[in-house]
DNA sequence: TATATATATGAACAGATGTTCATATGTTCA
DNA sequence: TGAACATATGAACATCTGTTCATATATATA
């Protein structure tokens, strides 16, 4: 026990505060099967453009997503492995 | 995919929000070794006593945590084999 | 260059959240 | 029963967070 840093727990809460919301989350399993633009995401969620994009750029930040500009269009993808396990791991709880 | 409800990524971002504060992961996380008493969670915590049972009605009321009373003293345990797992992933994840 | 389309961003606002303070409840023991 | 100890709870407060609205930036194409 105790073998990491001092501030690991802070930057757990920290990570896990990006799965504490179901904005994010969706997006994060819309992502689970294929990039997908911030229109399609907006169309997926049935949300508007702005709030979409202010939670990419959350997402974005943590490097749980990706992007890549195709045109007018930007793609947004995972960018991380633990993310499918650690919200698999969220969906098996609540599924009990 | 998709083979769950519709509600399900809901809760699961509700799940999610009991791991995103850093108050309640210290305390899920001193749990991981053995239970202990509110006081020895504001000991090891360095938190007021009160700070500590609000977060603890918090998670006992999302079933992560259980208690025992012995006396006057009141024994917290971790209450969910999914907790261990979650956290466990998190400090992976943030180790890197 | 002007227009349309796609995305990002800042300000403002409302609602949620965590801590503190004061106090209540529950238990033990003299 | 009364005092001491352990824990819980409600109100108040400050801070944080997510959404909306308006607008800015970037790209493509006519």
């Amino acid at each position: 026990m105790k073998k990491f840093n001092e501030n690991t727990l802070y930057d757990v809460a920290e990570l896990f505060k990006n799965f504490a919301d179901s904005t994010r989350i969706r997006i994060l399993y819309a992502l689970f099967n294929k990039e997908l633009s911030v229109t399609e995401i907006c169309e997926s969620l049935n949300m508007n453009q702005s709030a979409i994009s202010h939670q990419l750029r959350i997402l974005k930040n943590s490097k749980l997503v990706k992007n890549r500009r195709e045109g007018k269009t930007i793609y947004y993808s995972l960018d991380d492995d633990h993310v499918y396990n650690i919200i698999s791991q969220g969906i098996e709880h609540v599924e009990e």
